[in-house]
RNA sequence: GGGCGGUUAGCUCAGCGGUAGAGCAUCUCGUUUACACCGAGAGGGUCGGCGGUUCGAACCCGUCACCGCCCA
């Protein structure tokens, strides 16, 4: 790989990405290794989807990952990323689904074996590609340990932790009201469904009172179709209006029963009429005051959504014809039958417009439908409680802060753990049921069967129960069964807990409350030491990006067109805390110019012969210019170490960006332009060392910038022979000299500071850059002579000189050191003199102000008697240079006759 | 309704108790041994409103307004 050919004029990421990318990897850069003596640090990925492909929402969190990986690495740690996908059962299932479709086949007709082939080959044809789309991006990812949900390896492990649950009684099977999705047709978890604004009607209707006649109790609802499950009317204890109902009866209309009027707190006297119908089976709220009163729970509706008499009938033996003609009917379809009929026989009282939240299916788009159904429940609340305890002790910690709010929010009010799917691709659940429905629950079916034996003391044939696991239960264990649990592997020994856990707020209840309760469960301590949680990726406009609205960018695309330095400087750029991010095409292209500029940066140096010179010892640079840029970059370093350290990613690209642009590019490169060409100036010995420290400069931004620019950073390592090609990666994060700032420091800063009043004065004049003008000066500064080549050249001055007495008529003035050292440039006749007084009675005016406001805090005995010392002392230094500063100027003003 | 976050230069965002910052955009000037994806310079803000604490508030406290998310 090495290139013994200039660097073109330009950098192509797309000519070095994939070849470095497949060095780096196949040479073994990317590889943990436990054997090493080195520290470990691990980072698990939040395991993509199987089905899903690089959007911008990966790209960010996959940056920042590498980042952190990339920079531990250098820094001398074992790093341990570890990649894998998750096999996402519905996402999947719906995958293959739609394929059988296309070939005109279910996935019923085929059958659960034949199926589960099938998807095992969809998978192993095109299941995982964002694997390879992490590649793109240059994540270091270490790919030989790649795993996958349903491993083998990862799979005991779900079974094993589902049996000990079980066994501890924190996992168990009952019969309760799940969220359905009635196309999909399974349970689904809480966090599945997401509540969709939706406009639709309150229905007003009217149940007469049993006894009373002309007597009505008004209750509105939302899904009259649920009236035919009702079991009561529920009032409000306190509610004056219907104290004298409680305990009377009403009659159920269409259906006819007569349904209790219950009094309970769960009916608010300020929603609606104050009256509630209970519908248990199909209803949340309902279902708990169902408990409470000990009401039948009668479903209504099926599987499919559709009106399903059989259970009414158990209460109702003869139902009117009206509902008896219901049976079967769609729900949607159901509603307005009912409310028709309502009508029609007068107990519609009123219809209002009524918008609310309605429950759908995240994947299936449809409503959700409340059902009693068995299910498999993990008791999340018991689990949760050693997850809340790590976060409060300070065993883990969230960054930034405010998100644990988020997460004892949700922990301390959790809702028991819907486990099973009644899906075909998954993990399998691991209970058996016997010829009376005895349940036996066990890693394998031997296992089963000698359960069954030892408890029924026979031989009995066994069903296993055809559900399999959410998905977020094998994640769940993400951080321990991919180390090898619960083998007692070295990697597991070594690695966990893990150090830090990098992911968008979104997924905190999905995932990492999931793996925070099973890891302190099931190992000794959590399962990470931090939480780094990362805002959103938006559009440029802050809208969320999504299909629907047709605003989503392409990663993929935006590496092709810019390389993935660039892409991944602008994420890095804009990762502030706790901020969402806006990405578009413009910002990229923007921020390429930064991958740009170290490239001819190191074109420059190329050019002037700068290439590291392994005999040279940075310590022993005697100029002060060297001294100057081994100092910055020192305090680059160490701002750069300390942003990271604290997830900073903003502050660790801007560091580096000031130290490349501002300090090295704009000022060193510059000031050594002469140095490298005007070869009587300096000694040999110099002009050696100023290569040598560029070049070592040079090496120190390219390690500093390796773990957000990894290929152009690589790509210049190799060509300049800092190390071997390909091995930047591997390189020592730079440390600091832990030297003191040497004086050095303010000579080259009252330089620089020299130069841009030059430059700005000869601006704002309008004296242009072609036309070089001298230099004069009172009183002999070092300043002026130690620079004096530096001065010349950058700020165009013909020649430096020292006069006697008072300057010429019509100098122009500029002053540096609050007006403590000036200069003057004869500028006589060729300036406009107007022009020269505005601007120094604007710089005289600003002193003055400045004079005066910390003059008049000085004369506020407040001030000096409470405020501390330090500060008093320090503002009467600059309310004395304020005034000589105005003095100067006033000087310069009078010399010019204004 | 409850909670969280935001409101700082035209835009995107830092700063979170001691005189308002950066990048981009704008304007002016510019082919100087890298870079026009460049260089030099300039203009631009009563830090959402109102109260309070403080010698001193963009920063702390209260309150209101608007925007965005999450949970009911």
């Amino acid at each position: 790989m090495p290139e013994h050919d200039r660097l073109d004029k330009n950098f192509s990421p797309r000519a070095v990405e994939a070849r470095l990318y497949e060095f780096w990897e196949n040479s073994g850069a990317f590889a943990a290794d436990p054997a090493s003596g080195n520290p470990p640090y691990t980072i698990m990925i939040p395991p993509p989807n199987v089905t899903g492909s690089l959007h911008m929402g990966h790209a960010l969190t996959f940056t920042l990952q590498d980042i952190l990986i990339r920079w531990k690495r250098m820094a001398g740690f074992d790093a341990l990323w570890q990649p894998g996908t998750d096999h996402a059962g519905i996402a999947t299932q719906m995958v293959v689904e739609r394929l059988l479709a296309a070939e005109g086949v279910s996935r019923k007709a085929l059958g659960r074996e034949k199926f589960l082939e099938r998807v095992w080959q969809w998978k192993a044809e095109s299941g995982g590609q964002i694997t390879q789309q992490l590649r793109r991006l240059g994540a270091s990812l270490d790919w030989r340990r790649e795993r996958f949900t349903l491993d083998e390896g990862l799979s005991a492990a779900v079974r094993k932790v589902f049996v000990q649950l079980f066994r501890e009684k924190l996992i168990y099977r009952d019969h309760r009201l799940v969220n359905w999705d009635p196309k999909l047709q399974t349970a689904i978890s809480d966090l599945e469904v997401e509540n969709r604004e939706v406009k639709g009607h309150l229905w007003y209707i009217r149940y007469p009172i049993v006894g009373e006649d002309g007597r009505f109790l008004t209750v509105a609802t939302t899904r009259p179709e649920t009236m035919l499950g009702d079991v009561a009317v529920a009032v409000h204890p306190e509610d004056a209006r219907y104290r004298d109902l409680i305990g009377k009866r009403a009659i159920l209309p269409l259906v006819g029963r007569e349904i209790p009027i219950i009094a309970d707190e769960y009916s608010d006297p300020e929603k609606g009429t104050g009256a509630v119908k209970i519908t248990p089976a199909h209803d949340f709220n309902d279902f708990k005051v169902g408990e409470r009163h000990r009401l039948p729970m009668p479903s209504v509706l099926d599987r499919q959504a559709r009106v399903s008499l059989s259970e009414l009938r158990q209460f109702c033996p003869d139902l009117p014809e009206f509902v008896e003609a219901l049976d079967g009917t769609d729900r949607f379809e159901a509603r307005k039958r009912i409310v028709e009929r309502l009508e029609e026989i007068g107990l519609l009282k009123t219809t209002e417009p009524h918008t609310h939240q309605v429950p759908h299916g995240d994947r299936s788009g449809v409503v959700i439908e409340p059902l009693l159904t068995w299910q498999w429940f993990a008791d999340a609340s018991v689990l949760a409680k050693a997850a809340i305890e790590a976060v409060e002790s300070g065993k883990t910690r969230f960054v930034p802060e405010q998100w644990q709010n988020t997460f004892f929010a949700w922990m301390r009010e959790i809702e028991p753990w819907c486990v099973s799917r009644q899906l075909w691709w998954g993990h399998r659940i691991p209970a058996w049921y016997g010829p009376k429905g005895e349940i036996f629950v066990a890693e394998s079916a031997e296992e089963a069967h000698r359960l069954a034996r030892e408890s029924l003391g026979r031989e009995v044939e066994l069903r296993q129960d055809e559900d399999v696991l959410d998905t977020w239960f094998s994640s769940a264990l993400w951080p321990f069964s991919t180390l090898g649990w619960p083998e007692e592997t070295p990697e597991l020994k070594r690695y966990y807990p893990t150090d830090v856990l990098v992911t968008g707020f979104d997924i905190i209840f999905f995932w990492v409350a999931r793996m925070m309760m099973m890891g302190s469960h099931f190992m000794p301590d959590v399962p990470f030491r931090d939480v780094y949680i990362h805002g959103l990726v938006r559009d440029e406009r802050g809208q969320k990006m999504s299909k629907s609205k047709g605003n989503v960018i392409d990663p993929l695309a935006l590496i092709d067109e810019f390389g993935a330095d660039a892409l991944r400087f602008t994420i890095c750029a804009a990762a502030g805390p706790g901020r969402d991010i806006k990405l578009g095409r413009q910002r990229i292209e923007h921020q390429r110019s930064f991958v740009t500029k170290l490239w001819n940066a190191a074109r420059f140096c190329e050019m002037n012969e700068i290439k590291p010179d392994a005999g040279f010892d940075p310590a022993s640079a005697r100029h002060v210019l060297s001294r100057w840029i081994l100092d910055a970059a020192n305090a680059a370093i160490e701002e750069a170490t300390k942003a990271l350290e604290a997830y900073r990613f903003d502050e660790y690209a801007q560091t580096c960006y000031r130290f490349l642009w501002n300090t090295y590019c704009d000022w060193y490169l510059e000031f050594i332009k002469p140095v490298l060409i005007e070869t009587d100036r300096y000694s040999a010995e110099y002009r050696r060392e100023f290569r040598a420290v560029a070049a070592h400069a040079l090496g120190i931004i390219l390690r500093l910038l390796h773990p957000v620019m990894p290929f152009v950073t690589e790509t210049l390592w190799g060509h300049f022979g800092f190390g071997a090609a390909g091995s930047l990666i591997r390189a020592a994060w730079p440390a600091g000299s832990g030297r003191e700032r040497s004086e050095s420091h303010s000579d080259v800063e009252r330089a620089i500071a020299l130069i841009s009043e030059i430059r700005a004065t000869r601006a704002v004049l309008n004296v242009p850059p072609s036309r070089q003008i001298p230099l004069l000066y009172q009183t002999s500064v070092p300043l002026f002579e130690l620079w004096n080549s530096e001065i010349c050249r950058l700020g165009r001055i013909s020649q430096i000189d020292l006069i006697e007495g008072a300057p010429p008529a019509g100098c122009v003035q500029i002053t540096i050191d609050n007006g403590a050292t000036r200069a003057f440039l004869p500028l006589a006749g060729v300036i406009d003199l107007d022009a020269e007084r505005a601007r120094l009675r604007k710089k005289r005016d600003e002193a003055n102000a400045e004079f005066e406001r910390h003059s008049r805090k000085l004369g506020n005995p407040d001030f000096t008697r409470r405020a501390p010392p330090e500060i008093v002392e320090e503002t009467e230094k600059k309310m004395s240079a304020a005034s000589h500063e105005g003095q100067s100027i006033e000087d310069a003003l009078r010399r010019i006759g204004g």
